[in-house]
DNA sequence: GTCTATAATCCGATAGAC
DNA sequence: GTCTATCGGATTATAGAC
């Protein structure tokens, strides 16, 4: 069972991952629940109140992706973890992430509560995990808050860049590039001389958690 | 003295730059040209062909920023000033940093090969830099090319992020943000030890070559 | 080569009947 | 709440005169 509103909810969150944004308009998303364009406006008030919908959605299965990273022993593996559950989302949800995180104006301008609410929550939870570390010794003391947007900063570009192609095609060759850099950068955050290496001693990640 | 396929490219430009991809138009150039909208079409097989030129002198206007930092005199100083003129494009030019680093498969699919072919030189460049600085010791010894990445991915994902509006709107709380990270991964980078600080003792911005 | 005119579609959103 | 019909606008692209 489910109401007319989920139904267009869930269509237009189908056309979007199919056909993107340029494909997207609200005959076509009529057309899939089978009623006709203005029935859709009884339920959301213009398209932007629509796209939205989907911006959530992709929020949401972000947090799937980030909070499997909490389940992990050590504060430097859940920093691991939330590390790859970023490149996962990006790498495996692509339409999701560019419409959360690289749609510039195109589409929506003013962007929604939930969103700035949602980074704010996801990047406190980073937060923690970096000053747990710092109080470990697994890091350098510092400010946990600037080593957060540091290291958040690296990944989002890296992903960012490999979606506008600018990594090659391979998703393999990628994933390879993604962990060098960041084991790159988290290597000048560490003690120095201290702890050389935690976690996997190769560049490879760690197990994937939407691919397994 | 100009053709009018340069009068339509400006007036493409111009548009572009005035009312965002979302307001461009094959119409409204024709219009601010003077001529019908088919008389374009005479110049420019498509809408594509026409934005082409678009990110095309965005390329250009970026390594305008980029040459300015090879007049500095040691090679730290040019990749201080190399990532600083990637802030600086991107902050003072941000309608073409969108158009040739964000916006994904809005508008144009496939990629020119002016783009690769852009990308690679200046990369090059900046892969130069960083050999230089490792050589003399400002740098520990590395992979030169990794470096490259790691450092051009954080710059990247800065200004990205700022883009997106997640670093607020104030421009000068952003700058302090961008260069206390960079900072942070070039001490990552540098010599354990040696040279705590080369150049800028503060947090503060190079010369701008954008605003100077 | 450039023009006028127009085709053929698509869009978001609204009015008003039922 | 859903419909038909339609408004007012956009788009790429072509036909054919000049």
């Amino acid at each position: 069972m489910s109401t007319l509103r989920e139904r267009i909810s869930d269509a237009a969150k189908e056309l979007y991952l199919r056909e993107g944004l340029e494909g997207f308009s609200m005959r076509r998303v009529a057309e899939m629940v089978g009623v006709s364009a203005p029935a859709i406006y009884r339920h959301y008030q213009n398209k932007d109140e629509l796209l939205n919908e989907i911006i959530i959605e992709g929020l949401k299965i972000l947090d799937d992706y980030l909070r499997l990273a909490l389940s992990a022993k050590t504060p430097y593996e859940r920093l691991l973890q939330l590390l790859e559950g970023y490149l996962n989302f990006a790498v495996e949800q692509p339409k999701y992430f560019d419409f959360a995180f690289i749609t510039p104006s195109s589409g929506i301008d003013r962007f929604p509560a939930e969103l700035a609410k949602h980074d704010w929550t996801t990047f406190t939870s980073a937060v923690g995990q970096i000053y747990q570390c710092m109080e470990q010794g697994v890091l350098k003391k510092d400010d946990p808050i600037e080593t957060a947007i540091t290291l958040w900063a690296e990944v989002h570009g890296l992903v960012s860049l490999y979606r506008v192609q600018r990594f090659g095609q391979s998703l393999d060759t990628f994933r390879q590039i993604y962990w060098r850099a960041v084991r790159r950068i988290l290597q000048g955050l560490r003690e120095d001389g201290a702890l050389t290496e935690v976690g996997q001693a190769d560049g490879s990640s760690p197990t994937s958690p939407g691919s397994g």
